[in-house]
DNA sequence: ACAGTGGTTTGATTTAGATCAATATGAGGG
DNA sequence: CCCTCATATTGATCTAAATCAAACCACTGT
């Protein structure tokens, strides 16, 4: 089950690439010292394996460094539900921390390196460190807003708007990264792009389809590339199905 | 527009019956004093108005002491997505803590009174008391899990389990208040609870009677009894529509 | 008591997206 | 390099829930 490597390699915050994405602006030099400590583990989990799985206890948040994830809750009977797609400089675990029991399980769609930070210690010294407190708290509140997000999304989309919704998220989230915001690479299947939008994976492959026929994107397999960003935008709150 | 009457009445949280809903157990005389100056103001809503609306700047947060709320994200083509409904010892205004705007409009559905609890004060005092910290913390993950189970319920359950789910949901959480978990009163539209659950009014209707017809559920208008909460329970997670 | 106005129920019809099915493509392993 | 298995596409059909429509009910205020 649990093939995870672990390296125990010391991992220093202030000379990371996703610092501005993981700490918050304007700590003092050392505050910075003190913010190294926090992390001190790094975790690798390969293409496939779990991260933490649902019930598992709440061993530290995680924030991921490279790679892709998804998050997915399930129910008893074995449906899936994709809760989210995760990438460098994303906070996971957050859902633990009410019942110290994680709800959701975590898995790598592509080898993926992640920080491992205790939450006792991150608790510990953002009572220290004020900007840190409210960062930790801005980004637990981030996540809550992404989650209504996707209600509106799940609750009040139809099919093609979800999807032109999908791919406008990612194309911002990965434009915020340094990426191209308009060719990436799609780490998920088809089903698993379903299972988050709501959506059978023969609906996905459809209006990929369809998407591509008007000449909005040009997709083959993973590979996408946005063409006419603006449309996209403009099919996003039309088509007003439920009032 | 913003018809809220302030009373300016001095709250005490250390004489309030909701106390162990909205703090942590275990402080000390001296903590719950401190804990005391943090809820200094109690605003009163009106039935049908705004505690805050969309896009309006974060004041503080909110802690229902009696009342029901529920609150909404809206699409700019007028859409209104419901994202949950709060009552007494409910926190909200989580979800503007990020941008220090709200993203949804908060309304009251009947008259309800709320503790208003200024951030910085909240943040400053969990600096100094770590089990109030870790109570924030817990509350704001509790949200996180929440929403993941409405996603859960939007993404892959079909009309009849959403109702089951949410009609099991507000039983649950009144049973928690001291109240029937089997005779309520729904104090929202049937427009509001479909568009919760991402269905549309006669969707939400047919299946009440549908329900009371199998002998489940009594219903007349807004006044709810369950006569079998485990056939409901059955109910969800049964008829694995996604697989 | 009455009309007016939201809110609710119930029925008939339509439709978006699910399901079923068959084929195609492509990446990884021997 | 070929084989295999997982993933994708595309088409045909079905169905759950939306939409359209018509009563119906229960408050509110006059």
């Amino acid at each position: 089950m649990h093939i995870v490597e672990i390296s125990k390699l010391k991992t220093a915050c202030s000379t990371c690439s996703l610092h501005e994405l993981c700490l918050p602006a304007g700590l003092t030099a050392d505050e910075l010292q003190s913010v190294d400590q926090l992390v001190d583990l790094r975790r690798s989990v390969k293409r496939g394996e779990h991260l933490y799985r649902s019930g598992s206890p709440l061993h530290a948040l995680y924030a991921i460094r490279s790679g892709f994830m998804k998050s997915s809750v399930l129910h008893e009977d074995g449906r899936e539900q994709v809760a989210g797609f995760h990438m460098m400089g994303d906070l996971m675990g957050m859902d633990a921390i009410g019942t110290n029991q994680h709800l959701c399980d975590a898995v790598a769609l592509e080898n993926t390196d992640v920080c491992e930070i205790p939450l006792n210690d991150l608790e510990n010294m953002s009572r220290r460190i004020p900007a840190l407190q409210q960062h930790f708290h801005r980004v637990m509140s981030r996540e809550i807003a992404r989650d209504y997000g996707v209600m509106l999304l799940l609750g009040s989309m139809r099919a093609e708007e979800r999807l032109a919704a999908f791919l406008l998220n990612l194309s911002q989230r990965f434009a915020l990264r340094g990426y191209s915001p308009t060719e990436f690479h799609l780490r998920m299947t088809r089903e698993e792009i379903g299972s988050y939008l709501g959506l059978k994976l023969e609906t996905v492959s459809r209006a990929l389809s369809h998407f591509q026929a008007q000449g909005l994107i040009a997709v083959q397999n993973k590979h996408l590339r946005i063409l006419k960003i603006d449309s996209l935008r403009e099919l996003v709150g039309q088509h007003s199905c439920r009032t």
